[in-house]
DNA sequence: TAGATTGTTAATCGATTAACAATC
DNA sequence: TAGATTGTTAATCGATTAACAATC
């Protein structure tokens, strides 16, 4: 039995910043890193970078900074790169699909095995190397296959019948796209990712910035 | 000249849910709503609930709660839902697509006004209304058109100089869905949305649940 | 060795939660 | 009025930043 290693949610958030910033330093034949120059790649303070990686790793050396395959090696098994996950999209919509073919997701692991929708059209295509299936079949297929990650891309009503039938058939985290919070039982994992936070947050700076410009006239 | 209010990031990354929750209400049609049913609606706390709302708006009334049309109207105000922001879209990707018809965000104040993209074979296609223009009119076009919003789905490396050439452009702000740190001036906004950090983050809880099952045994 | 940079402690800062008098 | 729920202060909690002895 090992450490009960517990990463800081900030922190986390951080790290695929790090390791993209050590794959582009490995490029171009790089073997040591400082926190400082972290700090410039990635935007998080040099401090902020050392107790970070401390709550997880303690390589680093004085005087030289982190060896960049180490480091990447660490991260690579900490956020579960090595062994694929696999997953199915729900809803194979503009956003589903792009989801399904987005290029970069199989570097960092992910394996998306099937996408399904309720809409007859649909049903049969193949979006790259994912055929969609009927929705109806959620369940049972998640279950034959020992699913782990539903992706939701369906619309916000019907979001939450889709996660329980994904729970149902044995999934353990949700990656939710619809603008809803979803009620699930304490041992699932939800990740949402609602695009309008983003927008609104932007459009809201957008909106204050334009007011201070006026006021200063 | 007004107040200049001053919302925690926190906060603001909250309003959008409570939007929906009160958008929901409304469809009900509920007058008011108190800050305990919102916990219960949107998962933040009661407590919480009232201090985000008084750092910009102290008119819930004790013994009632808040009036359902007016927390609308102050939010649609201060999200800028109102007036629409214009933006366009770089890269004419499947994710780039995606965005220009994503259906919600026209209920947002957001307008697509054209896409960008340097692959022959796409540009003068049309995205439902939005049509596709070379890239290399990026700057000139933005500035004619006066767009405020520069949204990037290109692939990491470009992602750079589509950003330079959006400022040069004039936007203000820029929706970054490119997995890297883009250098910009100070008074240009920018929100990343990196989904590898969604993804990665995942994928972290279900190798580290995984392996605490085994650890159990 | 001298210089650089770590790991870690202490200081600061900000956000969340609890509690309650004010008030509709 | 009595009951409910606000607005706000105080207490707690956690995250970021600064500083520096340890060490490669």
């Amino acid at each position: 039995m090992g450490e009960p290693i517990k990463i800081a949610k900030p922190t986390l958030e951080r790290l695929p910043s790090y390791y993209q910033a050590l794959v582009r330093l490995k490029k171009e034949d790089r073997q040591y890193v400082s926190s400082r120059e972290l700090e410039e790649l990635t935007g998080w303070d040099s401090s902020q970078v050392r107790k970070d990686f401390n709550q997880f790793w303690s390589g680093g050396r004085p005087g030289r900074g982190y060896s960049i395959d180490e480091l990447i090696r660490v991260l690579e098994d900490l956020l579960g790169m090595k062994r694929p996950t696999d997953a199915v999209v729900v809803g194979a919509g503009r956003l589903g699909t792009a989801l399904c073919s987005y290029p970069g997701f199989a570097a960092l692991g992910l394996r998306i095995v099937a996408a399904f929708d309720n809409e007859a059209s649909r049903i049969g295509q193949q979006i790259g190397d994912v055929v969609v299936v009927d929705a109806c079949k959620i369940t049972s297929l998640v279950r034959r296959l020992g699913v782990q990650l539903g992706i939701i891309t369906v619309p916000a009503p019907a979001a939450q019948g889709i996660a329980d039938q994904l729970i149902a058939g044995g999934v353990r985290a949700l990656w939710n796209f619809a603008p809803i919070k979803l009620v699930v039982p304490d041992d699932i994992i939800v990740r949402n990712e609602d695009l309008a936070v983003g927008l609104l947050t932007l459009s809201h700076h957008l909106t204050r910035s334009e007011q201070e410009i006026s006021a200063q006239k």
